[in-house]
DNA sequence: CGAGCGGTTGAGGCATGTCAAGAGTTGTGG
DNA sequence: CCACAACTCTTGACATGCCTCAACCGCTCG
């Protein structure tokens, strides 16, 4: 591991209380691995190893079932991933690749449940990170079920503009075909909803999104602080798609 | 509280690795209280003032948005909902209603707040709940983004079967029209589904389901480990429908 | 340059939701 | 005890949302 890893580490919410001796110890089991882009770096049903830490890149944490395939969140640095697997010593609900080239640190799970035990800090961290973490996958449920995918488009479009700062103009952060999987729809069906999404207020033209008509879009998206806040303890990522499941 | 109630929840797992001392204060600052059927105990959106123990009766979790509403999920005793919430401190994602009678302990979140920083075995069993929940929605929300809804409804009926112990005939636990919502589909489209899958292996007449051919049922649900299984540890109640969101 | 891939667009079909009506059941009050 | 209301469940007819298949464009990269 670099020396310039530790301080970003350290500066995630999961291990900025607990002691500094246990944190050392954490790390030296620890070590990092960089990954080209594409790669699967965990299957699912695989056993978790390692809580995965992205320091660089962007990962994919997809799930599959019977030839079909789709996109559960966009992991984007500097947090972790598949925290609740090596928690409960239970194998990966997911799968995950890399985007592009990641750079992570891979932290032995057997190392992160003993210490749990002795860090007090450390264990009410876990709780506050799995707590925001399941309630991030409820929300995502709820987005699911109660909206159409028109609606569901509208919100993330407009999501996104808020993160941005408020901005009516941002690029978006992942390619559409991804949006679309995450989204929970076919990239066809995708392209046509943005192409209709022109007359409720955002025009979207590659990559740029501008937002034409925010009070339209806001009236379609009905936008919701039980569905797509976050919790912002969690959300020192910066991350572009709601944060890490699992 | 009545002096029988204390033992049932002693055997939760969240509560049973706890001190004896600890457990009692915890148990000293709450209160159980009896709701009739079809009574809205949490609203969405409120603030988390209690965690909720369902001793007897059936409580529903639902979301609404925009004037539409669906079933999250049917806790059954004994066993809790709302724990993450209670733990962050943040509003409700779901509200919930009584399905019968239903008796309830409530425990100030306040005090659960306070002694998971003190007792480390009710840490360990927070963190242990809370994972076991968040891998919970994960597989729902697999579920419903990969399965079509003829598929989920044949894999409930299966997975239903299992926990039936196996036998080919039982009862539904809920009423239809909840568990299209909780399906994610309207009541007509389940109807008419479970009409279809009379030719897939299963028959269901009222909530008498008989599973004829489980070799084509089987086929069709293509039941997956990481899917439709339970995490154990927490499925300590015999309940109908996954357990517990939130 | 050509292959491969992402994105778009069109045509067509299936799945699902909506609206409406009626049968059966449950619960309530006269 | 019956009558009625309210509710679930079912079925039909219809509309629509979404997917599938196919073709094509433009870009990137070997």
């Amino acid at each position: 591991m670099r020396p310039e890893d530790l301080p970003e580490i350290r500066h995630l919410h999961l291990f900025r209380d607990m002691s500094q001796a246990n944190f050392e110890t954490l790390m030296s089991s620890s070590y990092a691995q960089n990954f080209p882009p594409g790669l699967d770096m965990v299957r699912q049903g695989d056993p978790s190893d390692f809580l995965h830490i992205v320091l660089e890149g962007a990962v994919e944490l997809y799930a599959k079932w019977a030839d079909r395939e789709c996109t559960m969140a966009v992991v984007r640095p500097v947090s972790t991933f598949i925290l609740a697997a090596c928690i409960r010593d239970a194998p990966y609900l997911m799968s995950a690749r890399t985007l592009e080239r990641t750079r992570i640190v891979l932290v032995p799970a057997s190392d992160l449940r003993a210490m749990f035990r002795r860090d007090t800090e450390f264990s009410v961290a876990i709780i506050n990170e799995l707590a925001a973490g399941y309630r991030s996958v409820v929300r995502s449920a709820k987005s699911l079920k109660l909206r159409t995918s028109r609606e569901r488009v509208a919100s993330f479009l407009l999501t996104q503009s808020m993160l941005a700062g408020g901005t009516s103009s941002y690029t978006l952060p992942v390619e559409k075909r991804l949006l679309a999987s995450y989204l929970g729809m076919t990239p066809e069906n995708l392209s046509r909803t943005l192409r209709l999404l022109e007359a409720d207020g955002v025009k979207v033209d590659g990559a740029r999104v501008i937002i034409t008509d925010r009070a339209k879009l806001t009236a379609l998206a009905k936008p919701d602080k039980l569905i797509d806040a976050s919790e912002t303890a969690i959300d020192q990522t910066g991350s572009s798609l709601p944060r890490a499941l699992e």
